[in-house]
DNA sequence: TATTGTTATACTCTATAACTATA
DNA sequence: TATAGTTATAGAGTATAACAATA
């Protein structure tokens, strides 16, 4: 490539593409439509488990931190707390999620899974799974390793 | 890999990761986490400029395809175009995009962006590009154009 | 005083149905 | 009758500020 460098000066420069984005846009462009077109796939799998996406990652969140408080659910999703409250709600009307008074500090709610939760979170994390598999059809087992160890490198 | 075929059937099964997620669940997990991280830190560095991402999405399709419809800037977005109302109203009121009537066809909004418009949508460009470089900064030229396929092959 | 959860409010985006004007 | 644009409405997600209970 830069097969004709008119002056040393320019050869320093990038060279600008002729036809389209630079890379690293073409590379942020596609991830961030790829990764909202996934968001509302798992979305329409959800659905038919009556479960949000929203609802979907609270459950996964407290299943991967099993005992964590409101407030530790919401950093770990990168929501403010108080925009949980009615999900939690939601959930815990629907027999899926409690919240227990965390004895050493009154102040702190403790969420868990019910076991009907659990059984639900592991049907949601099927249809996920399914989903996700489609998704990466496209490419060979060698791919899906490059492919997650540079996503890896990037988050 | 799967060094242990303990039997023949147990070969022919995928081998179960140990410890978290499988593949395929780490990468949409890591695309869609990614993604909307990206979108979130756009909208961020677009807000001093008054634009937000649909704006900046909308103004970003008028130029690409120069001409078009309401109806198929819908369709390239992806949304209902009768969601694109009040942002094109925006817009137009900002004197950054226009519609004009096609004299063919007296039903088709024909949208252009106005000079002020283009001028608006290289700031954006600009900010959003600077963005998209820090997001890609953790990796090589190599790996840059290797992420970049393997996307492409996805999308 | 500071923190946890809660409530209330506002704003954006999305989805849907009904209406109009053109075809 | 079919299509393009528009309007109105409702739902979900997010952000913010204020409040009560607890520390």
């Amino acid at each position: 490539m830069t097969k004709k460098p008119e002056t040393a000066a320019a050869a320093a420069i990038p060279v600008p593409p002729r036809d389209g984005p630079p890379e690293e846009v073409q590379i942020a462009t596609l991830l961030a439509r790829i990764g909202g077109l996934h968001t509302s796939a798992v979305a329409t799998v959800l659905a038919p488990l009556d479960l949000r996406p929203k609802q979907f990652g609270v459950m996964n969140m407290v299943a991967l931190a099993d005992g964590p408080s409101q407030g530790e659910i919401g950093a770990a999703m990168g929501i403010d707390p108080s925009g949980l409250i009615a999900t939690i709600d939601e959930l815990e009307q629907r027999g899926w999620l409690e919240r227990r008074r965390d004895p050493s500090d009154r102040r702190r709610n403790i969420v868990a899974l019910t076991p009907a939760g659990r059984t639900k979170l592991t049907e949601g994390r099927e249809v996920a799974r399914r989903r996700a598999q489609e998704l990466t059809a496209p490419l060979s087992a060698k791919e899906r390793r490059q492919l997650r160890d540079l996503l890896a490198k990037i988050a």
